[in-house]
DNA sequence: CTCAGTGCAAAAGCTTTGCATAATA
DNA sequence: TATTATGCAAAGCTTTTGCACTGAG
C-alpha cells in the first residue's frame, strides 16, 4: 500500500479521537462512506479496489462499530439492504425517486415541529429521526409521459 | 363495539375485489395484520394458532402480494425485520421508543408541509413517506433516572 | 376441470461469529 | 509486548424458490 491520500490521514485522526485503533481498513471505509450513501456490499467492493485483501466481515464489523460510536448512520432506502452515511451535524432527510433511484437530501427541523405540534410527541424525547419520502422526480415524471 | 360478524368473511370480500383467490390463509393473514404492526415471523406464529399447517413461505408470499397490491405497508421499526400494517387512508407516522419498543402513531401532514417549504421537494411528486422518529417515552425516561 | 395458491424442503441472500494470524499502541 | 483488529470459513437469520399437491372458481 504505497499510494497514500490526505483524507485517509484525517480519517485516521478522527478514529484516534474515538479511542479505537486507527487501522488502514477503518480509515478506508470511513473515506468511502463519506462519498455517498452505500450499502455494505458496495462499500466492500470499493474498498477492495484499494485494499484487495479486505474482508466483508471487516466491513460489517466496522460499520457496526461506527454506528455504535455515532460516526455513521444507518438508513433504509430500499427494502433490501441497509445504507450508511456519515452522521450529519444537522437534522436532514431524504427524498427517494422510485424512478431513477436518485436520493435528494433536504434539511428541515421536522423533529422540532413534530414535538411542538403533535400531542403524542410532547412527552417523548426525540433523539433521532429518519424521514424518507418516496415519489418521482421531475425528470422521471417527464419520461413517463 | 366492533362487528364480531366474521372479520375473516369481510377480508375474503376485500380479497375478491382485488381479483385474487380468497384463500383461508390470505384472509387469516390480513386479519392478523389488522391487529398491529408485526413482522413476518410473528404473523406466522399467530397464524399457526388458527391454522397449524400454514407455512412461513405462504406468509412471505402473501405479504409480498399484499404489499404489491397496496393492501399493506412495509415499515422499518428496527434494523432487523420488516414490519407490516394495513395501509392507512391518512398519512401517518411513528414514534418508536428505544427503551420499551413501544410504537406510537401520529398523524400530521408532513408530506404537504415538506412540499410547500422545501425547495428540493417542489418539483418532486411525493407518493409515500415513512417517518420514524426514535427516542424515549416519558416512562422510560423516568426509569432511567 | 383448471390453474392459482399452498406446503415442504432446499437454496439464496445478508450479516455475524470463532479462531488463528497480523497489526497497532 | 499486550492487546485489538483482521481474514477466512463456517454458522445464523430472514426471505425466496422449485415442485408436486390441493382447493377455489
Amino acid at each position: 500500500m504505497t499510494s497514500n491520500t490526505k483524507p485517509l490521514e484525517s480519517n485516521r485522526r478522527a478514529l484516534n479521537v474515538t479511542g479505537l485503533r486507527a487501522t488502514s481498513q477503518r480509515a478506508l471505509i470511513l473515506e468511502i462512506i463519506r462519498r455517498g450513501h452505500l450499502d455494505a456490499d458496495e462499500i466492500y467492493r470499493q474498498a477492495r479496489g484499494k485494499q484487495p485483501n479486505i474482508s466483508l466481515s471487516t466491513v460489517y464489523r466496522t460499520l457496526r462499530m461506527f454506528k455504535k460510536l455515532g460516526l455513521v448512520e444507518e438508513l433504509h432506502f430500499d427494502e433490501e439492504h441497509h445504507h450508511y452515511e456519515v452522521k450529519p451535524s444537522a437534522e436532514h432527510h431524504h427524498l427517494v425517486c422510485l424512478g431513477c433511484g436518485r436520493v435528494v437530501e433536504f434539511q428541515y427541523p421536522l423533529a422540532r415541529l413534530v414535538k411542538r405540534n403533535v400531542t403524542e410527541a410532547k412527552d417523548f424525547e426525540i433523539t433521532g429521526s429518519e424521514v424518507r419520502m418516496t415519489g418521482y422526480c421531475s425528470k422521471c415524471r417527464q419520461n413517463k409521459k
